[in-house]
RNA sequence: GGCCCGGUGGUCAAGCGGUUAAGACACGGCCCUUUCAAGGCUGUAACACGGGUUCGAGUCCCGUCCGGGUCACCA
């Protein structure tokens, strides 16, 4: 891969089938080619593969592109749509025809079943015997003038021997052209399949580096060889390991959230979640882990990708979460959780801002903050369990409002009230201020309660002090 | 089953012939402390197995086992 990355323009794309929401996985290998562009002031295009009109709906491709935008994934080129550059395939399909790489074969569905269910009886492998390559011209003639419909098969060279390539990430590759069967470029009803309209769309395209699954190592020697019969040069390729579910198969919805808008709906930062996925079965520089997307972009290297499948490790999001919350300017921060306080009905005020540093180290997603602190934006807060205990203690608080009220509003100096005023009263702080905790806040956790005090408005707390 | 890709602690991973086999997350302990976190210190824990090659193998080769992927007129 140190191959000509500067003279050539490098353009890559990710090309998502419109059969869903955008999953964890396609957005990692979408990531991947998102940052392989940006390091070589490349060109990143977006293509929607929608030739299947059963399985393809709008809106699965709106919201792919919704969550794209969210984590940050812009796209240079596109998005173009392969339901409209029909035409552009049929136009390649007749030159394969011409140059006779290509055939008809006009055998049907219950045929190959036929012939498939054969091969297995002899314990052989399921290819198409080619059948159809061996028709002659009048054969065909005959047919075409029947109407029957047929579809367009490659015509595999019988000697083309072995099919190699140097992975961008696994290294060399190499198959036996004898284990491809004469595989279908156009079916019946004059769609291309996806083989053949990824090369095609690849190459007009320009694209010069393809990153994707590795489930799609099968695919390739196919796609080199439809490459050849154009006679094209075939871009570089690179499979990346897929991402696994805590049971070490392939992750899917069993596995809990797989969507890229269920992250953002948990209170996820797309900055983390950009920074986790990038990490996820690879690494950079072996003491980091949070990045910045401009580091990531610096430092990405697909040969530092890892070669065996990864697990997602709901716990490590959480950590990289945490540290990019920390990372973020406090009113930066508040305006990320501003519509999650929204959603609860509660609007963010101006003072909310001082309560961040306090509670950034306890939150985990940005839902936390509205979690952990609804004290701050309703009376009619929530308490907690051993709070209610707590405030059974019926301790003293006759004349504290009143103490605090003449008094300075910072830690410091409410620390100072608190403490007089345990002592006064005979209470040892141990007991007193977990009490106090839980008569404003409701809560037997929480900040530093004197910090926790001084970033409240000074109005709230003894209003709170004084009801009780 | 054929073909392809893999296999370092529970997880993510450094390592690229000679190391006491990093680090991070998670987990446990200690410190700090009004609580919970955070932070600091610290602990448990790994080279799938068997043969080679070599003075020496997690690192190279072969085999076994295990895991994953793929075998469509889906993408």
């Amino acid at each position: 891969m140190s191959v000509n990355n500067n003279a050539t323009h490098i353009k890559t794309r990710f090309a998502p089938s419109p059969t869903g929401y955008l999953h964890v996985g396609g957005a990692r290998t979408a990531l991947f080619n998102y940052l392989f562009a940006k390091k070589f002031g490349g060109t990143f295009l977006l293509r929607i593969e929608d030739t299947d009109p059963e399985r393809s709906k709008p809106e699965y491709s709106e919201q792919i592109l919704i969550s794209m935008k969210w984590l940050g994934l812009d796209w240079d080129e596109g998005p173009y749509h392969q339901s409209e550059r029909m035409h552009i395939y049929q136009q390649y399909t007749q030159k394969l025809l011409e140059e006779g790489k290509a055939y008809r074969c006009f055998c049907t569905t219950e045929e190959l079943e036929q012939m498939r269910e054969q091969q297995r009886q002899q314990g052989l492998p399921t290819r198409y015997d080619g059948r159809c390559s061996r028709l002659t011209q009048e054969e065909i003639e005959e047919r075409l003038k029947k109407g029957m419909p047929f579809a367009v098969r490659l015509k595999v060279p019988q000697d083309r021997g072995i099919i190699a390539w140097d992975d961008m990430v696994k290294g060399h590759i190499e198959i036996n052209s004898s284990e491809l069967d004469d595989f279908i470029l156009v079916r019946s009803d004059g769609t291309p399949t996806y083989n053949f309209a990824v090369v095609i769309d690849d190459h007009t395209m320009g694209v010069t580096h393809v990153l994707r699954g590795e489930d799609h190592i099968p695919n390739t020697p196919k796609q080199i060889l439809i490459y050849e019969a154009l006679d094209w040069e075939t871009p570089e390729f690179g499979h990346v390991p897929m991402i696994l579910g805590k049971d070490k198969t392939k992750l899917s919805k069993r596995h809990g959230a797989v969507g890229v808008e269920a992250y953002r709906d948990e209170g996820f930062l797309p900055e983390a979640l950009f920074n986790f996925l990038a990490l996820l079965g690879a690494s950079y520089d072996p003491d980091r882990e949070v990045y910045t997307k401009q580091e990531l972009i610096e430092l990405f290297d697909p040969k530092k990708i890892g070669l065996h499948p990864a697990v997602f490790d709901p716990d490590k999001l959480y950590y990289i979460n945490r540290e990019h919350m920390k990372m973020l300017p406090p009113e930066e921060l508040v305006e990320r959780i501003r519509p999650f306080a929204e959603a609860k009905g509660f609007q963010i005020e101006p003072y909310h801002l001082r309560l961040i540093p306090l509670l950034v180290e306890r939150m985990h997603t940005l839902k936390d903050f509205v979690e952990l602190a609804d004290y701050i934006f309703t009376d009619d807060f929530t308490v907690d369990e051993k709070a209610q205990e707590l405030l059974t203690k019926d301790l003293p608080l006759e004349g504290l409002a009143e103490q605090l009220d003449a008094t300075a509003w910072d830690a410091d100096h409410i620390e100072a009230v608190l403490r007089q005023y345990a002592q006064d009263k005979g209470i040892k702080p141990r007991e007193y201020f977990p009490f106090i905790r839980a008569v404003i806040s409701g809560k037997s956790v929480g900040p530093s309660l004197f910090h926790l005090m001084e970033a409240m408005p000074k109005d709230m707390v003894l209003r709170r002090l004084k009801k009780s």
